[in-house]
DNA sequence: TTAATATGTGCACATATTTTGATTTTGTCG
DNA sequence: CGACAAAATCAAAATATGTGCACATATTAA
């Protein structure tokens, strides 16, 4: 196995220790890519003004309804938004406003 | 255009405007597709411990070194790292204590 | 200058993601 | 039931991403 140039054996041993494991760096990293995609955080910003039903979410995208539909289904599997059924339309919401969070620790590093 | 079914007019007009526009969602997401790999967490953990030289996060991460190198060239492409060259080592680091408060998020919502 | 070492780049490959049109499922109401 | 409406799923194209090999570049030391 390499060896490190410039750090102790000692130093090193402490990073990998505080250093979050593969598993948990993925879990991470999967709830980050959710707010990878400009459409999914345009559907987290519109569900977190109110609840909508997947045809007004696309009117007010101007998209699909089959790629709304396709990225609500990711945000679901994820637990980020949450639906009810009433008749024909479904309604979906986010699941928490913890989610607002997240979205405000980006746009406070971006400065806006 | 695509009516909104259920909305009506102004409520959609409301919600379109506070709907973060294209450019301003694809520089969320763009900041946030840094977080969405488990490698680039990983060298963020690492480089909010202490910064270090390539070759030593690729020892920490047990990764090839062109691979980091590569997740690095794009973190700092994005601004999130920076790094001063001592001779023939090259010392990464994080640009601002603000890029822990995004990790952090992720890290509460998740509930670790 | 040459050798040795640290880091960066170009390319190729595998894999994943986003999007759309066509189709199907689910539900409503005559 | 049949006609319609909303949403989900399927199939496929276009695009993007992560990784590592081979090589290029930069820096130091001899």
């Amino acid at each position: 196995m390499m060896q490190p140039k410039l750090l102790d054996k000692r130093t090193q041993k402490e990073i990998t220790y505080y250093l979050p494991d593969k598993v948990m760096s993925q879990k991470l990293a999967d709830l980050f890519a959710m707010f990878a995609d400009k459409t999914r955080l345009r559907l987290i910003s519109a569900l977190s003004i109110s609840e909508m039903c997947v045809n007004d979410l696309a009117c007010v995208l101007e998209m699909n309804q089959t790629t709304i539909s396709h990225q609500l289904q990711l945000l679901r599997s994820t637990g980020i938004v949450t639906f009810t059924r009433q008749g024909k339309t479904v309604f979906y919401r986010l699941s928490t406003s913890k989610i607002n969070q997240v979205m405000l620790s980006g746009v406070e590093y971006l400065g806006f």
